[in-house]
DNA sequence: AATGAATGAGGATTCATTCAT
DNA sequence: AATGAATGAATCCTCATTCAT
């Protein structure tokens, strides 16, 4: 299993970019972390900038891939009802997020790094898209409302991810999320 | 004028800081940018934590203040429409916050220093609470709800301010602002 | 033909050694150059110091062996003159000397290793030592007369394998190497 | 004194460089030689190439200077004979020269560094040109064979300073090479 | 009040070498 | 015989911080 160690790495890497930022985490951190000697973390990903790249391509393909909201979207049942639709799709998205890669997308996203930032937020941008196309075709929503009704519903629950710990600690994130959700898809108004 | 210099610092740092996290700006750059030596910094400030401390707390203070934003909404021109008192609160806040200063909330926000995202998200939660109070009382919306509600427009906004570069590169910051509110605005659902 | 990766090994370390000295080359780029692993030179060679012990011996072995010079300057032709000897005999020395040699010696003639430099410089001396033997007996030249010319002819003419492209970029190296055996043949002085 | 500190620094990693090489020389060694920390290093001469550099120049700049060897040998004395001027301009370059200088320059030489090596033969081959000038002048000798008769000495005599331990250990250095700038002026064919 | 020089600790990265397989 | 993985030590260099002046 050549690839255990490579996971191990990434694990360990994620965590601590995740909570220290790219440059407050150290290759000797993260070795020790990972439980391995740094020069097998630079023979098996070069540098450490390619050990990032590495952590949010993983975070990226492991969360939120806009494919699979897509296809939750528009549902195998077709039966089911278009806002069950949309709340199912937007909580598994949301649930598929955890805390940790919330956080190392926002490290990305601020990064002085282009590249990053622009990896960091091209899920959610098309996960934004897709929903409004969705708002559109369905609810006969203006395209440029559907863009602001969606980019509004995203941004507050990756933000509220990122958060929610200080922003309500006491409620159950569950049931902020689907209240949000719920509040959201009410307050959409056809035309 | 020894405020002068101060200034200077707190200004550099926080550019540095807000582009490069705590961690990837040094106090040498910071120094450089500010036209400033080093030790300068030191006897200023103490340490490197202190000068990031005032930045932060800079920041908050110039920007979303909370207090003002009670006095906007609570307005001095009572006869304003309600929903008009509310944009108008939000929309000042929005712009009170430079792209700048949201950055290095954020970095606060998520670095491993408690106090400091705590500090960050402290003036969002105020404003959120304060904007659900107004929701429960002019609206009579359930507190929960207003919660919610207040909370996806003021986290989607301050999302937005850090990305909105990369999420709708070409409409204005403006506009796509003042739609998001009005949007918000219709969708509120007085019980 | 097991030799056959000995040799690769050498030639690269060779290549390799004379560009950028014994610590500038690493053994992973001496083994990726001689496209063959690490652990295949240890095995073949046990250290990187015996490794550059055998480019070295090599070179020694393929350049300017000093048996090579006595039997060409004792010429089976007896008839030939004197001038005429010697002269093909410095002129063969020198082209056996490939340009990657002379640097190669240089490198060890200059390293810490009294052992690197005394191998380096041991057959340069063998060849002075021969010439000088050889004006003493045929021109009738005293010993320590002989020995500065002979000095003087090899260590301009080893200097100028190293340098000459840097030295008389345009001029060919055959000419400039016949004018140089030439004219101090010219200039021996017999008594 | 802030010079006191350069200077002990240059001193140290010359010594070190002309032993064992760019890359053989490390910056912790050299700083413990001059009984500095490493920063100080950095601070003065910003990165280990440039500090070779320095020790470069400074060796040049105190040996072997074209100008002095050419005020030597355009003599104030014009009353001097020609070959008694062009013995004393050589010792005199030849003894500006230590060997440990002589050792970096070959270092430099050597090294893949372009701009290195043609520093380091620069002044070899402006040595070689005035020599060549005056010797075409005075003697009459043609251009061409005035280059290869000054190149002939210096570049063996640069090669001896550098081997002269290994090549005539027994022998007074002085000796040596008053007799090969002796015999090399009797070689001296006038046309 | 201000600065140039200094420093110990640590940064990322590569080294020569060895061990399983 | 050959290789991919591993490792401890060292590489160059920068850090936050302090000390004289």
């Amino acid at each position: 299993m050549a690839s255990k160690i490579v996971e191990k790495i990434v694990d360990a890497a994620t965590a601590l970019f995740a909570r220290q930022g790219y440059f407050g985490a150290s290759t000797r951190e993260i070795a020790a972390e990972a439980d391995v000697t740094e020069p097998s973390i630079y023979r098996l990903f070069l540098s450490k900038e390619k050990l990032f790249n590495a952590c949010l391509a993983d975070v990226i393909a492991r969360s939120l891939a806009p494919a699979q909201f897509q296809a939750v979207l528009s549902g195998e049942e077709e039966s089911a009802e278009f806002s069950v639709l949309v709340a199912r799709a937007v909580r598994r998205w949301y649930s598929s997020l955890s805390a940790q890669s919330a956080r190392l997308l926002m490290q990305a996203a601020l990064s002085d790094n282009k590249a990053w930032s622009k990896m960091a937020f091209d899920p959610l941008d098309k996960i934004i898209g897709i929903l409004a196309r969705r708002l559109e075709k369905d609810m006969r929503v203006p395209r440029s409302a559907a863009t602001v009704a969606s980019r509004t519903l995203i941004l507050a629950l990756f933000q509220f991810k990122i958060a929610r710990h200080l922003l309500s600690p006491s409620d159950g994130e569950r049931e902020a999320v689907d209240q949000t959700i719920e509040q959201w898809l009410d307050g959409l108004s056809p035309i």
